[in-house]
DNA sequence: ATGTGACTCATAGTCCGTT
DNA sequence: AAACGGACTATGAGTCACA
């Protein structure tokens, strides 16, 4: 598992540049962006609501959510945090790691 | 320490209001928004550098970094990350918690 | 080195239809 | 129920110039 992560960084840094790079820089983002909408369908699955429910709490629409979880649209903070908070029912926890 | 983190919700639950109101959700978004400002904040003077700094390395400009930092203005998420991977060398962790 | 008003144009978010 | 495409536009993210 751990080896398995470590092999999958060293294959990353291999294929698509070591961090610092602007190459690397625009995957990491693109990575993260990807992990966004995902980590917003889960939380959604795990609390058994659709799309249009979560975008009905939270006062955004449907077609936006399924956006969102598609990566298809970018998000204000704000708003991310209002889907959270209001559609999930949850909260954002967000850090800064070096 | 972890006493007083329970003191203090069970505060905010009396003054704010509890999980689940209207009032609540927009406290609990103020406050997470202001958490932000001061994240990158920290994060920047730990790292020794200047807003213009971050502001070049990530490719937006200094006064926006400073709206940022005072909570005076929103980010797009894919800015935020931006900021952070290039500007500060680190990178987001988020998640939601319930 | 940071903060702030005034500005602008990209785009977040909506709406509607189709699969 | 979800994806997806496309067309739309009010708004505010991000810039610039200045203190």
């Amino acid at each position: 598992m751990e080896k398995n992560l470590t092999s999958l960084s060293d294959f990353i840094d291999q294929e698509i540049g070591v961090k610092g790079t602007k190459k690397r820089a625009k995957f990491d983002e693109g990575f993260e962006a990807f992990k966004l909408g995902v980590l917003i369908q889960q939380a959604r699955q795990e609390r058994g609501l659709t799309q249009e429910q979560v975008a009905d709490l939270s006062g955004t629409n449907k077609s936006y959510i399924s956006k969102l979880e598609k990566d298809l649209k970018d998000v204000r903070f704000s708003t991310l945090q209002r889907i959270i908070t209001e559609g999930l029912g949850g909260h954002l926890e967000i850090s800064i790691k070096f």
